[in-house]
DNA sequence: GCCAACGTTGGC
DNA sequence: GCCAACGTTGGC
């Protein structure tokens, strides 16, 4: 089982509204290291769902229910474009949000794709990197 | 194959 | 709204 961050702005597409969804497709992604890490992920994985910019935080968790298909978004023009997509359900709420801030100074996350890679919107994260969020989360804001 | 120009992402 | 970082495109 892998761990992944996924990475959306809530304005777009927010983690409360999986919530209430219960089911999304992960598609639009137009970046080839994003797509190639969507490919890779098998059914279970775990997903922390990252708001970028606004909130700068991972809110929740989510899992993988479909493994990649192609993408139904692409363009009618661009039909040969050979992108993917994910089906994704929530798993729970974090019980408090862990910041883009605090990721920085934290020794294990301030390795993560996260941080070191910021721009791209699908990362894996390393089982450490994974259970040090959660551990954050239960804690109390530094 | 190099690199300048351009587009996009995302933090501030 | 600005801009740095990064990816992609296309001319040579």
């Amino acid at each position: 089982m892998k761990h992944w961050l996924i990475k959306s702005e809530p304005f777009v597409y927010s983690f409360d509204r999986l919530l209430v969804e219960g089911s999304t497709r992960w598609d639009g992604i137009r970046n080839y290291q994003a797509r190639n890490n969507l490919r890779e992920m098998k059914k279970g994985d775990l997903l922390l769902f990252y708001h970028s910019n606004e909130g700068l935080a991972i809110v929740g968790i989510a899992k993988v229910s479909k493994t990649a298909y192609a993408d139904p978004s692409v363009e009618a023009d661009a039909k040969q474009k050979d992108w993917s997509a994910v089906d994704v359900v929530p798993v729970r709420r974090l019980k408090r949000p862990v910041t883009l801030k605090e990721a920085r100074t934290d020794p294990i996350l301030s390795e993560s794709a996260l941080v070191k890679n910021s721009r791209l919107s699908v990362q894996p994260f390393t089982k450490a990197q994974y259970e040090r969020v959660l551990e954050l989360a239960k804690s109390t804001p530094a």
